[in-house]
DNA sequence: TTATTTATTTACCAATCGGTATATAAATAA
DNA sequence: TTATTTATATACCGATTGGTAAATAAATAA
């Protein structure tokens, strides 16, 4: 029997006038936006600058400014802060945070992209408009900790991590140090400063 | 011979109308907002709301937006963050910064002022037209940690430092770990939280 | 008292903010 | 072709931004 929502024929072109632009490209530039100058920062008219794009278009596309933002948030997330994630598939927790904190280094140095962590920059402070947006970043950073926590904990089950060790305390350090690069990135630190901080920063390892 | 400039005879009440606040309260009241909400989240509007003063006399005062922002970051250097220039007294190097990440931990976490650093956090991100104030700020932020290198350098001199330490990336660490910090109270961080992070940064020190 | 000086209040300014109504252009469907 | 659909460009919206002109109030000086 035939499938009421059989999709499979939507190859068939779409009905009105195409977008005229990439909407990834669209979105990337966005992102390189609200990185640099965070969420309110950024002005509708620098977007549509930066992104080619009037602004009826933009809304369009992606509803509000706060719409693109969280889209360009989970962009960044899955892009070019993916290694944030991928880093807990190293086999010891020592091996995660050593390859966490040097690949941010690189990363917050990177002259291709703004300097620093967006989770952490892009509405530390703002205006009384702007506190969900804030809160939201907040969110960000707490599940990456808890990440971490989780990563800790199963770290000591494996065995690779002393039974002792507070993993919510080393996870909240990791994470400092993590937000104290971003800052010290975004006041010009070079790629060398970054990685002679996170040595000095894992030199505190745990051990029995 | 009389001093053509002599102001001693200056106890004479000054000619119209006199000011109906105290300058200094409305300054502290200012500080308090920029602290909390930023450069650029701060409105002239949220100013006189705080500071129970209308917009002219404001101006009259402090100049504009800019200067009362310079105004009440003087403010907070030389009151709340005071101690982070008192604690290079300490005797050692190991003592000044012990006495740092400590006190900085009781100052972000203090439920009178606002959360975190306002050096670190007043414009991280901001839009074109405050590019001026983020960067004196980082210009705050350097000399603070140039303030660093030269106790260390001291330290080393007097011998409570060994000498191969490297002053720059030492100071550069404690910076990090301060602002790291910072963001972590502006996130809801416990003052013990920030003690146990401090702790576990001074585990660290370099010894022979 | 009257003149002068300074501060306050009110009302306003141009510029910018995020967001949209309207008209037109470019595609497919019939 | 004509109708329908969607995206574009232009021009505009009310609200808010930092900042000020003008009128009034409160003090001292003469």
């Amino acid at each position: 029997m035939a499938d009421i929502n059989d999709n499979t024929k939507s190859i068939t072109k779409p009905r009105g006038r195409p977008q005229a632009f990439n909407q990834e490209d669209a979105l990337e530039a966005a992102l390189n936006v609200f990185w640099s100058r965070g969420y309110e920062g950024t002005s509708m008219a620098e977007l549509t600058e930066a992104l080619g794009i009037n602004k009826p278009s933009i809304y369009a596309a992606f509803g509000n400014k706060e719409e693109l933002f969280r889209q360009a948030l989970a962009r960044y997330v899955a892009g070019p802060a993916a290694f944030v994630t991928e880093v807990k598939n190293q086999v010891t927790a020592r091996q995660v945070v050593e390859s966490f904190l040097l690949q941010a280094a690189d990363f917050f140095s990177n002259k291709n992209t703004p300097s620093g962590c967006m989770i952490v920059q892009a509405a530390l402070t703002c205006g009384r408009g702007s506190t969900v947006v804030q809160q939201e970043l907040m969110a960000y950073r707490k599940r990456y900790e808890e990440s971490f926590i989780a990563r800790f904990e199963l770290a000591k089950i494996q065995g690779d991590l002393p039974q002792q060790v507070n993993s919510q305390q080393l996870a909240k350090y990791v994470a400092t140090i993590h937000q104290g690069m971003s800052v010290q990135a975004s006041s010009g630190a070079t790629r060398e400063e970054l990685l002679a901080i996170a040595d000095m920063a894992l030199k505190n390892w745990p051990t029995n």
